[in-house]
DNA sequence: GCGGATCAC
DNA sequence: TATGGTGATCCGC
């Protein structure tokens, strides 16, 4: 039972919460938050805006109640169930996400990623000189907007280890010269006062937020902190030192300050860069201790992707920081969407990508105004025009052409409407826009006729926008051909044989219709009953994930190394031995073998569970019966096999109040893949004490970096060796260049999908290749000919049978007529 | 494909 | 005094 007041207090807090006034954000902090409600409030009370966010903030109410009932319906055995599928879920995306991530297999080679954005007031001028500067650093770096970037420094910090002094040293520059700024060359001279004033930067940093170390530089002590000669300054050679040198250069050159974090991904480094911000730098060192150090009692709103909205929802679960997240990844399996829920997991985890993926083609154009209340159609329609205007303006500089027109009303109420509609063809001018959108418009003016629209806000958007691939597919496809010279024949499509009709998907949809992925995602959904089964396809997530991207690029070359000449050496990617004087299809034959093949030792293959504690006799039965399917080495099985490996591994642990010993788990075969096991948190399904164990736990050093690793409670002690060995085939590799062996890790984890990708590819390549326009015209007679004679032959039938009736019916009057 | 909603900047 | 514009994505239908 709530008081008024409480409730009165609660919907204060819940409108202020909405309306954004949130301090875990950075740069909120140390505002006096009271102070500033109390203005918003009493300017805001009363006003339509402030009705309006109440009633969305009821919404969200009603959706976090329904949200706490699904959950109050949950029964521990369902959560318990949730709670094995998103430990096997856990784990194979672990691996996956892992394996595009080198660093965290070994250790020296971590992408370093920084966040810069600089505070800018002439964004558009000072923008460029900025991109330019980090262009130095790394060429590809991803622009997010104006005042926003992300870099992958790894290589400019290898390639830096080597730099002399001169390279890394800047002269500080007062004056208006913002000309020079390369290292090491002379400026102006300076005089004593301007040279007095101090670069911002170097008083951003408290000490003890400096992090220890650094696995890029030899001697940290030294270079830790840049050398301020005279009016000269050199910077060192480790990641954080660079960074300086970027903040130092974009400072100098447009007087603006930036602020930046370094960490192992994009998720973190952006993360990171808040935490000093306006004028500062914050490294999180790339490896999983200090990644995990970090995310620990992180609030989960910091994070990019985390709204006000989730971290209610979130909130209502009591979950605030990414500990808890993960602590609840169970339930949040069971009440949020598997994107959702793959989203929250990679939070907790401290995952991020570590691509920088360029900029992907717009979706997506749109213009809006707002306005003074307007309620006269004529004026709507004609503003609609401008609108439609001016969109076809903006569609032009860009070249876009897009099939559906949405329109976007908001009324005085702050209630805000989308219409759409999508056409056949592509339109771009504001004619053919506006002939789409007037009949949207006209639509919602009728419908609150005799009312007027009281309209605050009018909005055109133009998306569907066919890519590369459909302008191809459209000008070569019949349907093409028909739709431009016949709407009505185009509508025949449909009734092509399945077979035919794949013919004119678009290759996306094809390659959806068939991916491995997809064909994974619905054996998951249609096998419910098998809780153990691995999922690690979840197409969405893993066609943007880097080991896709990855793949994918493999598979390319793949291919062309198909076409390229036969005198070259090969080395194959499985096994690293080198294939001179063979020709191609021989090599190839090799690596189907090499990905095909029982590559595994028998002796080296995984742990045998039998050692396990677990006493579940049936279970064991599993546990072998995908043994011996995994020495097929089909990747389907394997997948299965973790899955159910994983479940095991967990049954290891969930043996309440008797954890196995870490001499029992010790026993299982020391050639057994660590990581196999050590990415499974130790922990209980029920008891608390296992969850705030979890996290100490679960985020266990791989074969790379386990040097530094203090035993952790449950494991087994790991053995240290300087070669390396794959964790997932748990083969020795012939080699000691880095690369290669994360290509080969990438290539272990994903022996599937390369070989549906291949067999794809060159299933594709004959049918494309020979169905010609002239098989689509003699199918599409054939076809005619059939229904011709098909409708002849019922047409026929009929009249036939007519004919009879009609034939009874008067020999029945006639025998009526003539016997009585 | 549509419409509402959330999120970021 | 009175609460932006643009683009992307997700979810349920």
């Amino acid at each position: 039972m709530h008081s008024t007041k409480e409730k009165n207090d609660n919907n204060k807090d819940d409108l202020l919460l909405r309306m954004g006034l949130n301090d875990n954000k950075a740069g909120m902090e140390g505002l006096d938050k009271e102070k500033i409600n109390k203005i918003i409030m009493e300017a805001t009370r009363g006003s339509k805006f402030y009705v309006n966010e109440l009633k969305k903030e009821k919404q969200v109410n009603q959706r976090i109640e329904n949200m706490m009932q699904q959950k109050a319906q949950i029964t521990s055995q369902q959560l318990r169930k949730a709670q094995l599928q998103s430990t096997s879920n856990y784990y194979a995306r672990r691996f996956g996400v892992r394996a595009a991530m080198p660093g965290f297999i070994a250790k020296r080679l971590c992408p370093q990623l920084t966040i810069v954005p600089p505070n800018f007031d002439k964004y558009q001028a000072v923008s460029r000189e900025v991109k330019e500067i980090l262009a130095d650093y790394d060429p590809n770096f991803m622009a997010m907007s104006l005042d926003e970037a992300y870099l992958n420094i790894t290589k400019h910090l290898q390639e830096r280890q080597n730099w002399p002094e001169d390279k890394r040293k800047y002269f500080i520059k007062t004056g208006n010269s913002l000309e020079n700024d390369k290292p090491g060359e002379e400026v102006n001279k300076v005089s004593e006062q301007e040279r007095s004033i101090p670069p911002l930067l170097f008083n951003d940093i408290p000490p003890d937020l400096h992090p220890q170390g650094n696995p890029f530089q030899a001697n940290s002590e030294e270079q830790n902190n840049p050398q301020i000669l005279q009016n000269a300054i050199v910077f060192g050679t480790s990641a954080e030192e660079a960074v300086k040198e970027i903040r130092f250069r974009i400072e100098q050159k447009t007087t603006l300050t930036a602020s930046a974090g370094i960490a192992p991904n994009t998720m973190l480094a952006k993360v990171c860069s808040d935490k000093n911000k306006p004028n500062g730098q914050y490294q999180i060192l790339p490896d999983r201790e200090a990644v995990m150090d970090f995310i620990k009692d992180l609030p989960i709103r910091k994070v990019s992707g985390i709204g006000k909205v989730t971290e209610k929802m979130l909130k209502a679960l009591g979950v605030i920081t990414c500990t808890e997240l993960y602590q609840q990844r169970a339930l949040l399996s069971l009440l949020f969407s598997e994107t959702s829920w793959h989203h929250f997991l990679h939070i907790s985890l401290g995952l991020g990508s570590t691509l920088l993926a360029r900029d992907g083609d717009r979706k997506s154009m749109s213009v809006e105004r707002t306005f003074s209340e307007m309620s006269k159609a004529e004026e709507q329609y004609s503003l609609c025009q401008e609108l439609c205007s001016e969109l076809a303006q903006d569609l032009q500089k860009e070249g876009l052409k897009g099939r559906t027109v949405t329109i976007k009303l908001k009324n005085v109420n702050f209630e805000v409407k989308t219409r759409a509609s999508t056409v056949s063809s592509v339109v771009s001018t504001a004619e053919e826009i506006f002939a789409i959108a007037k009949d949207l418009l006209r639509t919602e003016i009728d419908a609150d006729f005799p009312h007027p629209l009281r309209l605050r806000l009018m909005g055109v958007r133009l998306s569907s926008f066919p890519n590369e691939e459909d302008k191809k597919q459209q000008q070569r496809s019949i349907i093409g051909f028909l739709q431009a010279g016949n709407q009505a024949l185009s509508a025949t499509g449909h009734m092509l044989e399945k077979t035919d009709k794949d013919q004119f998907l678009k290759p996306l949809e094809m390659s959806q219709k068939k991916s491995f992925f997809d064909k994974k995602r619905s054996e998951r959904k249609w096998s419910q009953q098998d809780t153990f089964k691995c999922e690690a396809v979840d197409t969405q997530s893993l066609q943007t994930s880097d080991s896709f991207q990855v793949l994918k690029k493999m598979n390319e070359n793949l291919e062309t190394s198909e076409n390229s000449n036969k005198s070259q050496i090969f080395i194959c990617p499985v096994c690293f031995r080198e294939h001179g004087s063979i020709s191609l299809e021989a090599f190839n034959k090799h690596v189907d073998a090499c990905l095909n093949g029982p590559s595994i030792n028998e002796d080296r293959k995984m742990f045998s569970c039998s050692h396990a504690s677990s006493t579940e006799v049936n279970r064991k039965e599993n546990v072998h019966h995908s043994f011996s399917l995994r020495e097929k080495q089909d990747y389907e099985t394997h997948q299965k096999h973790s899955g159910i490996n994983s479940v095991d591994c967990a049954e290891l642990v969930e043996t309440k109040g008797n954890p196995p010993k870490a001499e029992s788990v010790g026993a299982l075969s020391d050639k057994h893949s660590k990581e196999e096991c050590a990415v499974f948190p130790r922990e209980s399904f029920n008891t608390e004490q296992h969850y705030q164990n979890s996290f100490s736990t679960v985020l266990l050093e791989d074969t790379g970096s386990s040097q530094q690793e203090s035993p952790q409670p449950y494991l087994p002690e790991v053995i240290i060796t300087q070669a390396l060995v794959c964790p997932i085939c748990n083969l020795e590799q012939k080699t000691s260049d880095l690369t290669l062996f994360n290509m080969h890790v990438d290539i272990c984890l994903n022996k599937g999908i390369i070989q549906e990708l291949r067999k794809d590819s060159l299933a594709n390549q004959p049918t494309k290749s020979t169905k010609s326009t002239g098989e689509f015209v003699v199918i599409f007679i054939l076809f005619y000919f059939i229904l011709f004679y098909f409708i002849l032959f019922y047409f026929i039938l009929f009249y036939f049978i007519l004919f009879h009736f009609i034939l009874f019916y008067f020999l029945f009057l006639f025998f009526n007529i003539y016997l009585f």
